[in-house]
DNA sequence: CGGGAGCTTGACATTAATCAAGATCGGTGG
DNA sequence: CCACCGATCTTGATTAATGTCAAGCTCCCG
């Protein structure tokens, strides 16, 4: 997990000699067009394409530590990475997870302070890092970007907002398959037969701090949907038989 | 508490004639200028003082509803208002309160969804509507509105994720203390001998469902923290003899 | 093959939800 | 001004859920 403690404090700030592998220009980035940066053309992605500076982290490695300044966006192209943040007593939460073609930072690129969480690579990673005065210049050329990244904010907080209800009203159970069936979009595979596989991309600590709680109590609520035969789970693979007992599992507290 | 259940489902739409009474203009309103409209000047401001709706809401009124469309902002000029989002079986989540200054709405105005919570006026409020066509104006001549409001966005998100550590990690009680002191900026009287008078503009069930607990766990608490002194309770009045004391409650969980 | 982090398991403690009365408050109408 | 009413709040007993602690296990990685 190598250097994830190192150089403490200071944004890591990819250099340009640091990417290890010649990547495509944005024009062909298949992860910008979903992005914000979809709303972009001819000129600009060329803009965009010069400015951007393409890096590669390992597992573990930090894309940016909390508290330091945010001096850009980066856009994540290949991998997993963590948002987490760090409680005052060592404690920390998940706060989501960001894959291909997810914008990064821009929470605090936009409310001009430093980062408040700490962005860890979980698999390798490929990013690409795009300076502020490149974001400026691009959202003073394009106002569209602009309003795609107060769409972005805006269904955020409508998420988070429903996330707080979630952790206000539901049993843990529900929570926990809540949040599965949430990782299946990013980390699920549909076999054959229609089980479902999923591949989480963290440990048992993130999955229990994603929901506020224990990892011992994620492993009595993993053995309970076990006994009941909704999942399965070994290691970081959760296999999913049947689809509809899951949902089973959450409609009590869907709607009437 | 009046006509709250009345007209459901339909956008509380303000009519110009409405309005009770004569309020002074945008170029005059004190809390546009801290507001993210502090960003206008001259001609534009005439734009919005021409474009907007005044509008008084009785107490217990709807400034808008859940799944109505949001064809609009509004603006608190006077008042409190409350954002409840009701839950599938019926409970609700207080999300936040507005207040004099605060825009309304954004979040559901930039989705381009209905709106996710209900707006209920706590008090008698003076509320100008802004119609959309004049708010995208607005955006196009002035794009510093539209990064005030990126900020605004990114501000309220970090808060939110705030609130999902807190909730995670702070016992109840601290949790309370926390949001004692918050209100103490917007319902907070210092008194000549130092003593804080807060007074609460909502019930124990708001107070209650601010933290995801129930009403009879807010009274526990509250006579928990009588019975140390840290506050008194009476009513919708909180009484604070040592501000230190409830700095004392919540620091053993604020940094190292 | 060894070491260590992460995971599992069980016993136990603690917290907060639930349920059910009773008390109090605030507004209303006599 | 007072008596009444419903809603809200309080209180206590009880139960359910989750946290805590400690020990042992497993799996991954070197």
């Amino acid at each position: 997990v190598g250097e994830t403690g190192a150089n403490r404090g200071a944004a890591a700030v990819p250099q340009a000699g640091s990417a290890r592998w010649r990547v495509h220009a944005c024009s062909s980035c298949e992860a910008r067009s979903s992005s914000e940066w979809g709303a972009l053309c001819g000129d600009d992605v060329r803009v965009l394409s010069e400015a951007r500076i393409v890096h590669t982290y390992r597992r573990g490695q930090a894309i940016f530590y909390a508290s330091s300044s945010c001096i850009g966006l980066h856009c994540v192209q290949q991998g997993t990475v963590a948002i987490r943040k760090t409680g005052p007593r060592g404690d920390a939460l998940m706060l989501r997870l960001a894959t291909r073609g997810d914008t990064l930072g821009y929470r605090t690129f936009f409310s001009g302070k430093p980062y408040a969480a700490d962005g860890i690579a979980l698999t390798e990673c490929t990013v690409c890092f795009v300076p502020r005065r490149a974001v400026m210049a691009l959202l003073e050329s394009r106002p569209e970007v602009g309003m795609r990244f107060l769409e972005r904010l805006a269904r955020d907080l409508r998420e988070s907002e429903d996330a707080q209800m979630r952790s206000a009203t539901l049993p843990l159970r529900a929570q926990l398959v809540h949040l599965l069936l949430r990782l299946r979009d990013d980390f699920g595979e549909v076999h054959d037969d229609g089980t479902i596989i999923l591949s989480l991309p963290m440990s048992r600590r993130d999955l229990a701090s994603m929901l506020g709680t224990r990892p011992e109590t994620i492993t009595r609520l993993t053995k309970a949907l076990e006994a009941d035969e909704v999942a399965f789970f070994k290691g970081r693979r959760a296999t999913i038989p049947d689809i509809d007992r899951m949902l089973d599992e959450v409609e009590p507290y869907s709607e009437a």
